[in-house]
DNA sequence: TCTCCAAAGTTGTATGAAAGATTTTGCCAT
DNA sequence: ATGGCAAAATCTTTCATACAACTTTGGAGA
């Protein structure tokens, strides 16, 4: 019953789309390079059979989408084949040892700010939050697994804290990138080694909690740097261990 | 003495791509919705102070990047933001006022961090591409492209100082996101507030740059973290000062 | 109350004109 | 010829106006 007049579910007949479609064509049979000058407006009008204003908003789309670039008085070029959409360089999986340490670097930036932040914004669930992954850590010092996941949901209860989503994000996304998920102490041959170790880290989440419990921000951001510069020294330490290059 | 006159330094200041970043901002400061319509053009018209072409070119330049949809005889509305492909939330750009906020924030523990290592490890060269950021910020305070770029380029040259990738890939992809280009002070309507907005700023970038320069890590990250926490809460007022809502 | 239709509102397209900027052309002095 | 300089031609950008196509709204009439 609804057949009438309501709705045009097909998208209507646009000029401006219709030519750019033609100007993408046009481009690729000819086969322009970047830097090429495309015929002037007016001769676009004429070839395609419309006004001005259809041609211009059809070279605005193009510009919008990278593939042309206009100079006032010149012409109309074609430009570099636009950017890699793909996504952030800057967040893909670091590719060596070097880039490895140079992540833990960026990510401690982030995290010490973050302790500040939850210092001054934690609320008591989110108090609750960080208790409940230090008691998780601490009952499950020898599966290497959970210990990991403990040790990802302090963090996580942190990043929470500054009531900041991009925090609770980076956290999040990083984690999954940079900390395989049974990493935490997997290379000891020691267990007397590998508990002193995880009660090392277990101490500084503590030092880290007290702190933001008592909202000291500045004693939150010193603790924290303290702990990531600890187990960045670990990683470099193993890694120049277990690297024969 | 290059300024001769074969080359265009200077980017054209489109009328275009300022209305576009107005109705970006509009769109963001506004806390509009997906399905929420646009004011007509004719009333954009008379808000920017534009003829309609220029309306419609931006209107086409954000249709193209899948931002707004319109319906012929109805109005432009805001569309669903594209489903980016399997990338990270984290690095999407801020769809409303917090989440720019939010966006600040984040960017501030990295560069305040950034600044501290760049203080530690830069280089001769470092510091000249700092300083020729700055001078080329002078020399173009009237410019809001050139000196957003200039801008962008002092901040890349601490990240780049860092020795570490990932500042620099952060910077790089934030400032894209982030700011668009010609934001620098495109919003003041009397010059000498302009004027003197832009002169903090530079003075700040001063301090930042001192104490890069004697190495003094602490104080790179104070000045660094007034100079951002400035920038914030200007964004703070004006937002909310031109929040008619 | 429901249906239908006309008027108002909004986007799409066309056209003419002027302004801003670059490239080419033509001329002159050397 | 050659180099430089100014005018002309070319081209993009912007403005203003008009009309066409379509949607929404509100009221008249059943």
């Amino acid at each position: 019953m609804a057949e009438t007049t309501h709705m045009a579910d097909t998208a209507a007949p646009r000029l401006t789309d219709r030519v750019k479609d033609g100007l993408n064509r046009m481009i690729v049979d000819a086969g322009m390079r970047p830097g090429d000058k495309l015929p002037p407006a007016d001769q676009l009008c004429q070839q395609f059979s419309v006004s001005r204003t259809v041609v211009r908003e059809a070279i605005a789309s193009l510009k919008a989408e990278g593939r042309l670039r206009s100079l006032r008085g010149s012409g109309v070029y074609v430009s570099e084949p636009p950017k890699p959409v793909g996504g952030s360089m800057f967040m893909e999986a670091p590719q060596d040892i070097g880039e490895v340490l140079d992540f833990i670097e960026f990510r401690m930036s982030v995290e010490i700010e973050a302790a500040g932040l939850a210092a001054e914004r934690r609320t008591e669930t989110n108090l609750l939050r960080m208790e409940q992954a230090m008691s998780q850590f601490a009952r499950h010092l020898e599966d290497n697994t959970l210990a990991t996941d403990a040790d990802r949901s302090f963090h996580r209860a942190i990043a929470d804290a500054t009531n900041n989503k991009r925090f609770r994000l980076f956290v999040d996304e990083m984690g999954e990138r940079l900390i395989p998920r049974r990493a935490l102490g997997a290379s000891f041959t020691d267990e007397k080694d590998k508990a002193e170790f995880l009660e090392n880290i277990q101490s500084e989440h503590r030092r880290i909690f007290e702190a933001i419990t008592d909202r000291r921000a500045d004693d939150a951001r010193a603790a924290m740097r303290q702990h990531l510069e600890g187990g960045r020294r670990r990683y470099r330490e193993w890694s120049l261990a277990h690297d024969g290059a």
